[in-house]
DNA sequence: CAGTGGTCTAGACCACAAC
DNA sequence: TTGTGGTCTAGACCACTGG
């Protein structure tokens, strides 16, 4: 007898079995892996079942899948890297730490050049302008630098942001926007040396992220993080 | 007449639809809506279809799905950030480039201790020690740091990567492994400056994927870019 | 043109969690 | 206990694309 149990075969188990197959079996790369069809039957499930297995490990980026042509080891894995960016509380206090909010610096001025040109804003136009700190256990964590645009979003001027940080406040009002990420290394400014235990001029990670809605520009914020900070995934 | 078609309801056309009830219709943050049952009896289509539907937008991170309790719209979006890192070569000319690979230097030497620390190396490990160049048309586009674990991957010993890059024989070599990959700022160094036009300290975005086969280290690679390189996804 | 993946359907049972 | 999502099935038709 084979031994093996009378179980449904899920997706998840037929998953595993194709994926092994792919990282220590037969099937290096560039193989042309049996059909669906196939497959189903060597595994005792339905079509349903592999198609779903099959489609969730080629989202994975080990395979490469083409009506007619077939199903394709992949020949150099598309390797990716995915972050989660949740609010900074929800980060810190996921990691067992207390939270701390502190505003640094709040005014109301005319958007410089440089701010027009990358929110796309008219002449003279007036933004918010909002620093401040978020503290895991007394640590500071990250510092925010943020921009808002006050014609879109007039809301903004009428809060002080004394306690509660930007970021939630604008979750709470603009929820679901159009949103454009990126990493980058600076050179640590005056503010990150007073508030990050950088030295003028050290490299520091930091996450740009710039917001519209309906094709206006709400928000640009900058989120720097102390010395040998990292963001990090693995699979 | 209606004027709408008698087209199928394809689940992309009810995730659509869904995900602007989200975003700007009725269903704001915490929003419980309505059952699969529901929704697909509404749309007129299948429960699986809309189940399809819904679990693709849950995974975008705009939906909370829980038995029983029901789909819920997330109060604060998760925010994921997602890059492919494809092969350099790839990387370069799908941009329209003319690649080039450059060998900058090729050692074979006993790890230092911190890189046994950061590869789980024994004491005298020997290790392949490589740096190299990518262009884009004629211009240094990525500097390439790596370490080989020659116990693990005693060929890489008898190549000289003198005409292709150690990214692309080892992707031939030990496809599908286990991987960490970290976004850092580092401060230029020696390398970074000759090759990649930076000064001395300056803030360089990098790169860093170590990579895993069976437990034993493979290979541990740092990937500098040139001045102002940034990481972008958009949604 | 024909093979392969893409998707829809109707129905069923199950697992989890709120009550 | 019971409602809700999670998943499997068998069958069907369609759409793309390689030959």
């Amino acid at each position: 007898m084979t031994g093996a149990a009378l179980e449904k075969t899920t997706f998840r188990e037929v998953m595993a079995a194709i994926t092994q197959r792919i990282t220590e079996g037969p099937w290096g790369p560039g193989t042309l892996i049996p059909t669906e069809t196939e497959l189903a039957e060597e595994f005792g499930c339905s079509r349903t079942t592999m198609n779903r297995a099959l489609r969730e490990i080629s989202g994975l980026g080990l395979l490469d899948r083409k009506r007619k042509a077939g199903t394709r080891v992949r020949m150099a894995p598309i390797r990716q890297a995915r972050f989660e960016l949740p609010l900074v509380r929800n980060e810190v206090e996921a990691a067992g730490a207390e939270y701390r909010y502190q505003l640094i610096n709040r005014a109301v001025l005319a958007a410089p050049d440089w701010l027009r040109a990358r929110m796309d804003l008219g002449p003279d136009s007036p933004v918010l302008h909002i620093q401040c700190l978020h503290f895991a256990d007394g640590k500071a964590f990250q510092l925010e630098d943020r921009w808002i645009n006050a014609l879109a979003l007039p809301q903004a001027l009428a809060e002080d942001f004394a306690t509660i940080g930007p970021n939630e406040w604008l979750i709470a009002t603009v929820p679901y926007s159009e949103v454009e990420i990126s990493f980058l290394a600076v050179a640590a400014d005056d503010l990150a040396v007073r508030h990050l235990d950088h030295a003028i001029g050290d490299p520091v990670f930091c996450v740009e992220r710039a917001t519209w809605w309906k094709n206006a520009a709400i928000t640009l914020v900058s989120l720097s993080h102390p010395r040998g900070h990292r963001m990090t995934t693995r699979y």
